[in-house]
RNA sequence: GGGUCGUUAGCUCAGUUGGCAGAGCAGCUGACUUUUAAUCAGCGGGUCGUAGGUUCGAGCCCUACACGACCCA
């Protein structure tokens, strides 16, 4: 596969590395230890100007060499380490023979630099090079220094690469890492556990979706990988925990756009004595003050938008909102009459095999609606409020509105950011929801809930009332780094292996 | 699942009506002691995604496939 260029290329460094040890460098040493970084030695210098130099300042960096300027008797390298960019100068007169060693230098290559910093008469920080080693010689040359890694595909499969050359895509990780640990801080404040909870498991639950299968050789039995985090995390209430989070990995056997991936990462928490409008001051606290820290504001851009977190957020019904966008003018919950309304105006809609929206499942049908009417338009962070019961196996039915669950979920640019409720906890109750699931399955819907014998079995003893959150780590990820697509927050997006 | 677009040097991209495969960066040689997308002179580098087809002749036209992006479901 390596054309001739690359291969040339490659020799040309392998030589080059040769040449480093015959010198008498070690071309693959054992550790290093700068005294400095690109950006605390740049916050150390600011505002020198051109012609300032600090000849008693001995310091030492180290970084990948981006660029490599030779003139001559004098060169010029932009050095990167994970704060920043930083340039070292390296001259004949001042190194000597390890002169001659500097022109072996390739980009790409890492260096270490000691020597006393100073400013160029063009205004740039420099380190002026009284000593230089290599720490670790590439053997590949980068992409193009200018225009960066542009094919999106060599992005994803090599991140390395792209993280190398794009500042902006290590700053979106460091966002994500930093709204991650923000999380932690803020549940772990309010007393709350964080737990672990199996990713194998036996019936895959808590949410509605087709599941990743696997084999247990040992026990000889096939487990799923988990849909959601749900299930377990209740049994712990019923435990007796009082409050318990887990941010792990979720995997759904779905399709992929570019707000979804099929492994993702989602918080879940559950909170004993406390109700769906608890949860939903929680989420609206967290998520402006995770904001406001992260971004120095509540109020950031995002594709071009402004997107303000400012509490209070609006809140929309979900029935009302859905009849008010859709122009329905009776309860949406009446079923003959909705399906009339959406016979006539949707009469084809339903892709190929699938049947005309009109005869489809109620709750599908109402997802459906929802999916065209609502959500979309929801720009900014809106709280869509109390939740039909047939689209809500797992949520408590709602104190005081027939038909309805006490359920809400954060909405933002169109998407789906969370879902929360009070968690149903009366297991009567319950079984009936899964029994309605399962007849749901065996008229072949493949995500409808399974019935979880143990879970139920749980429920009995009895979990106190308790209101829960899941909340979308990677979709918050995108809004904190005004990025368009989930990829764009995971490391290693799911790709379709190569040939 | 459907539609549209893309795939040419290590990277970023041109490629005319179907007629010798191009540029910039990177690389090599030389010049250059404050450059920074360094500059200047010269040189090397190609299974045009894969497999077929049409044609005297295919990067270009046709078919299938692979991978990706975007839109729709």
């Amino acid at each position: 596969m390596a054309e001739k260029s690359l291969q040339e290329q490659r020799e040309q460094r392998l030589r080059n590395l040769a040449s480093l040890e015959e010198r008498g460098f070690e071309a693959y040493p054992y550790a290093f230890a700068p005294t400095t970084t690109a950006a605390a030695l740049r916050a150390a210098h600011e505002g020198g100007g051109p012609g300032d130099a600090w000849p008693d300042e001995d310091v030492t960096v180290a970084g990948r060499a981006m660029t490599v300027r030779n003139m001559g008797k004098v060169t010029f390298a932009t050095l990167r380490d994970a704060s920043g960019d930083l340039q070292v100068y390296l001259q004949r007169d001042r190194l000597g023979d390890a002169y001659g060693a500097a022109k072996k230098i390739d980009i790409g290559d890492w260096l270490e630099v000691r020597g006393h910093p100073f400013v160029t008469k063009t205004g740039e920080l420099t380190v002026d090079a009284a000593a230089w080693r290599p720490l670790v010689k590439s053997l590949r040359p980068l992409p193009d220094k200018f225009h960066g890694l542009a094919d999106k595909e060599a992005r994803y499969r090599q991140r390395h690469l792209d993280l190398m050359v794009d500042p902006g895509v290590r700053r979106a990780f460091e966002l994500r890492s930093r709204a991650i640990a923000f999380i932690r801080r803020y549940l772990d404040d309010l007393g709350f556990l964080e737990v672990e909870t199996p990713v194998l498991q036996a019936v895959p639950g808590g949410a509605e979706a087709r599941p990743f299968v696997t084999h247990h050789n040992a026990l000889d039995h096939d487990f799923h990988l988990r849909i959601s985090l749900e299930l377990y995390l209740k049994r712990l209430i019923v435990g007796g925990f009082d409050a318990v989070y887990e941010i792990g990995r979720n995997f759904r056997n779905e399709g992929i756009s570019y707000k979804h991936n099929p492994e993702y990462t989602m918080l879940e928490l559950y909170w004993v004595g406390r109700d769906y409008l608890d949860i939903l001051a929680l989420v609206e606290r967290m998520y402006a003050r995770l904001v406001q820290e992260l971004t120095g504001s509540m109020t950031i851009p995002y594709q071009g938008r402004v997107l303000d977190f400012t509490p209070p957020w609006p809140r929309v019904d979900y029935t009302g909102e859905l009849a008010r966008r859709a122009g329905i003018d009776f309860a949406v919950l009446d079923e003959p009459r909705l399906r009339a309304w959406v016979a006539e105006r949707y009469p084809g809609a339903g892709a190929g095999a699938t049947p005309p929206l009109a005869e489809q499942p109620f709750h599908l049908l109402l997802a459906k609606l929802y999916d065209i009417h609502v959500e979309p338009h929801l720009e900014q962070p809106t709280f869509v409020m109390d939740h039909p019961l047939a689209i809500s196996p797992l949520a408590k039915r709602h104190r005081s509105r027939p038909g309805l669950v006490e359920r809400f979920e954060p909405v933002a640019v169109g998407m789906e950011l969370g879902n929360a409720f009070s968690e149903l906890n009366d297991p009567v109750d319950q079984r009936g929801r899964f029994e309605e699931q399962a007849a749901r399955r065996a008229a072949g819907d493949e995500e409808a809930h399974p019935i979880d014998e143990e879970f139920l079995e749980a429920l009995e003893y009895g979990m106190p009332p308790t209101g829960g959150l899941g909340l979308g780590i990677d979709r918050l990820a995108m809004l904190l780094a005004d990025v368009p697509s989930i990829r764009d927050v995971i490391l290693f997006p799911l790709l379709r292996p190569q040939g």
